[in-house]
RNA sequence: GCCGGGGUGGCGGAAUUGGUAGACGCAAGGGACUUAAAAUCCCUCGAGGGUAACCUCGUGCCGGUUCGAGUCCGGCCCUCGGCACCA
């Protein structure tokens, strides 16, 4: 018996699908397409069992469509600019090209070890010039149509590391890198009008329900967070000055008893200006802006706010109300500037106690519970009839905020409106390692985008980067120096680079057209390839990317570039991969290496281990033990395969002409074809590849228990091998998309007409996964009291009278009067006595 | 605080529409083979009781619906994620 040498056969076959292509696809309208894609990767230097699971979810889909007959594409490529690559050239003081480079040379390879079904004639890597030309082009058609823009606001700053930082890679107000203090800095940059397409966005997360995940769907509604209400205009007393609330409960604005204005709004310190207020409401904000964000936002209770001296009328009701500033409303949310009921709104009511600020119930709640101005210390925000507000009284909920509104706009004091928490993408990054921004300022014209035909503006790669970091292209004269392209005047390059989400916005498009020289992707391969079909990734990027893409998808549907509504139609969010209950990091020390596993045990059993362990969605535990295990069960295949391949090498399968009266051969083809129908319905309507390999392992088991038959049996049945063979065919051709190394090599000395990779996806006969006898419960009282072999055919009334004939069943219901039976076809027989 | 996911043997996990709870694997125990060990093959394996046939209990907790509940409903506890002064 030839032994199970994994390391051999795994070389051989890679060698044999790099040699032959055999996964590159070209577009062919004959054929259905299938898209299969997976997040890929960051090259951050050697891949881990994230990656692992990530691709081998992805990989198995893929070889299961292709056997399928789908025209599937598999492209992986690389995300290939960030910051990690700036942080590792200034340590190891290198480049970061270099280092990109060399991480991807490592991680191909050992990707290509794990026997990934890619096609390879479409990798990319993002920080390419044949691929960063396309987000410069893309920015200057964004540009064009006013979804870019520019403008000034508050960023995150290092002084340290001199550069801007991504709200990620501020952890408690620090900096991820060298632990100082993040600065809150006011600087100029590109940003991308998102907010534009909230509603689009919106709308697109309902198409999306029961086809991706519920959480991630519910994620990017609640970070979009679109809420409904009105927007209404104080006047400020005394003043021509008018400050802009917005609310979502216009039906309260009678009990608006002080407005409150955000530290930073410029009304707070304009208005207090001249006040005897000047001095405190001055301190005031200076203390609040010491305060970082996280520290501000975090510390919830504690409210602290100044009155301005200053006061407004509210609309409605005619009185004079304070204006006050406090920490608790947000410059970036609504207006930066409430209305404040404290009666109807717990943050409102718990500043009113503190400064002793009036309150007034100007809703009535629904239950007769009468509210107490005067002691209420929790305020009444549901939906009641309003009260003490003139003409309204007695209104309820959304009429009520509608009419109001009505009135709000008749008397142009304020109209409905709808406010979005989804903020505009600021895209600029003040670092090396990325896409240069494509633009030209001039001193004569402004803003100007670099020509097309002058794309790329490539990335220097001469440059040093600086000792703190610092992204050598603010200094680097012979890459800012420029002239316009409008008025030949010496003008500046942005020295900025595109936020590196720009990149993977849209490389899904790209790979249907990856070498396409003049444009970012064919609209032809695009509208025969798009949308990806199924995504698989982890559930970090639920919101950044995934919401980036659809964003980009959106904006180029406008702009004529595809016609996809969306762009992934199907995503599977993949658990992490745990270890001793903690995610595998180098940090923690729990960090089981790949290549450790595929030189020990092969990726056929890396693959399995990893898809057996736990279903694709829910986080995975991993097990030295249960590789080993994964192990013994490919051994296992492979010996039984061994015991019979010599009688079997030569035979055809058995098929529907087939008829047997041996018992043990029917019980095996009907496990046989039990099996497919099993694995097949869990990849394809459950993805839930730890039972299809469990049923499997299972016609494996029988398998032995067959052989052991055969070796008691005097005489050989003629047709036993026939039914063997068709079962090996089985075994191999289920088991293929899981363990692709292991099955090609057994499908080859078994002598497949056609090399595995040709191989369609076996199907299953009805009729043969059926048995003349079916085994029947028969519970009394909903308890197990009997099981019973019976003819399949058997009638409803021939059954009960079975059942209660049964001896052990008449111990039980003998003495006892017998309410009812209940049977549920081919499954049981329920007894119920008294 | 709000919104999701989850809680089943010693462990990872099955149970697809309300119908035999614990598939499959790991660990453990026993047997066969072997001079022996490893490997392999076979068997046992939720808890308690019983010589046994079997019986009772058992899917986080309490209650309900049902002939029958891991699954449905109401209330709670724990846990893991996400968001969090969003007006």
């Amino acid at each position: 018996m030839t032994p199970y040498e994994p390391n051999l056969i795994e070389a051989k076959w890679q060698a044999h699908w790099e040699k032959n292509k055999t996964f590159k696809v070209k577009r062919d309208s004959s054929k259905k397409k299938f898209y299969l894609l997976e997040m890929f990767p960051y090259p951050s230097g050697r891949i881990h069992m994230g990656h692992v699971r990530n691709y081998t979810i992805g990989d198995t889909l893929a070889r299961f469509k292709r056997m399928k007959e789908f025209n599937v594409i598999h492209p992986l490529g690389w995300d290939a600019f960030g910051m990690p690559a700036e942080n590792a050239a200034i340590k190891n003081n290198t480049h970061p090209a270099e280092w990109t480079f060399e991480n991807i040379r490592t991680m191909r390879k050992q990707i290509k070890a794990l026997g990934l079904s890619y096609d390879w004639d479409r990798e990319i890597a993002t920080c390419h010039p044949e691929y960063y030309k396309w987000n410069q082009w893309l920015f200057i058609k964004f540009l064009e149509k006013g979804i870019a823009y520019r403008k000034n606001s508050t960023i995150n700053w290092c002084e340290a590391c001199q550069t801007v930082l991504a709200n990620e890679q501020v952890v408690d107000g620090c900096c991820w890198r060298c632990d100082n203090e993040v600065l809150q800095k006011q600087q100029e940059g590109w940003f991308f009008k998102i907010t534009n397409y909230a509603d689009r966005l919106l709308e697109g997360c309902k198409t999306l329900s029961g086809k991706w995940p519920e959480q991630v769907l519910t994620m990017q509604t609640n970070w979009i967070g679109k809420s409904t209400g009105a927007e209404v205009d104080f006047k400020v007393n005394d003043s021509d000055q008018v400050i802009k609330i917005f609310t979502t409960r216009p039906d309260t604005l009678f009990g608006a008893m002080f407005m409150v204005l955000a530290p930073e709004h410029p009304l707070t310190r304009s208005l207090s200006r001249g006040t005897k207020q000047e001095p405190a409401i001055d301190a005031f904000i200076k203390k609040v802006n010491q305060q970082d964000t996280i520290a501000r936002t975090s510390d919830a209770g504690e409210k602290e706010g100044v009155f301005t001296g200053m006061y407004a009328t509210n609309p409605l009701t005619g009185d004079s109300i304070p204006i006050w500033t406090a920490n608790f409303v947000l410059m970036d949310y609504g207006t930066g500037a409430i209305m404040s009921v404290p009666a109807h709104d717990q943050r409102d009511l718990d500043f009113a106690r503190k400064y002793n600020l009036p309150v007034r119930v100007v809703i009535q709640p629904k239950k007769e519970e009468a509210l107490d101005e005067k002691t209420m210390t929790h305020a009444y925000s549901a939906d009641g009839a309003m009260i003490h507000s003139g003409n309204f009284d007695g209104l309820i909920g959304q009429e009520a905020r509608s009419e109001v509104c009505k009135y709000l706009k008749k008397n142009k004091i304020g109209k409905a409106t709808v406010n979005f928490r989804i903020r505009d993408w600021g895209v600029s990054r003040q670092r090396y390692w990325g896409t240069p921004i494509p633009i030209i300022h001039c001193d004569r014209c402004g803003i100007v985008p670099v020509n097309f035909d002058q794309l790329p503006v490539e990335l220097p790669l001469d440059a040093q980067l600086g000792e703190k970091g610092q992204s050598p292209l603010h200094t680097l004269e012979s890459f800012y120096k420029t002239e316009c392209p409008k008025c030949q005047s010496p003008a500046k390059r942005d020295t900025d680079t595109l936020d590196t989400f720009f990149c993977s916005s849209w490389y899904f498009d790209r790979y249907t057209s990856p070498r396409l020289q003049d444009k970012p992707f064919d609209p032809e391969d695009n509208n025969y390839w798009m949308p990806v079909d199924q995504y698989v990734g982890g559930i970090e990027h639920a919101i950044l990317h995934l919401l980036y893409s659809r964003f980009f998808n959106l904006v180029f549907n406008d702009i004529g570039l595809t016609q996809t509504k969306e762009p992934f139609d199907h995503l599977l969010t993949q658990g992490m991969v745990i270890k001793d209950g903690a995610k595998m990091s180098k940090s923690k020390g729990n960090v089981v290496d790949p290549d450790e596993i595929i030189k020990n045990y092969g990726a056929d059993t890396a693959r399995i281990f990893i898809l057996f362990a736990a279903p694709p969605i829910k986080d995975l535990e991993w097990s030295d033990q249960g590789v080993e295990g994964c192990s013994r069960f490919l051994k296992r295949v492979w010996r039984i395969f061994c015991e019979f391949v010599d009688e079997i090498r030569s035979l055809s399968a058995a098929d529907e002409n087939l008829s047997t009266s041996v018992k043990e051969l029917k019980e095996l083809r009907r496990m046989t074809h039990i099996t497919i129908r099993r694995v097949t319905e869990d990849i394809e309507k459950r993805m839930q590849f730890n039972t299809a390999i469990a049923a499997i392992m299972e016609l494996v088991n029988h398998l032995y228990l067959f052989k052991e038959w055969k070796e008691k049996q005097s005489e050989i049945d003629e047709n036993l091998y026939a039914v063997m063979r068709e079962s090996m065919e089985a075994v191999i051709l289920t088991l293929s998309p899981f363990a692709p190394h292991i099955t090609a090599e057994m499908a080859m000395l078994m002598n497949f007409s056609k090399s595995l990779d040709e191989k369609k996806w076996p199907t299953y006969k009805e009729e043969l996964t059926q048995t003349d006898e079916i085994l029947i419960v028969i519970q009394v009282n909903g308890k197990v009291r009997q099981k019973i072999q019976v003819y399949t055919g058997i009638s409803d009334e021939e059954l009960k009278s079975l059942s209660l004939n049964e001896p052990r069943i008449q111990e039980w219901t003998q003495d006892k009067e017998i309410k009812k039976i209940i049977i549920v076809p081919k499954k049981l027989v329920n007894i119920v006595v008294k």
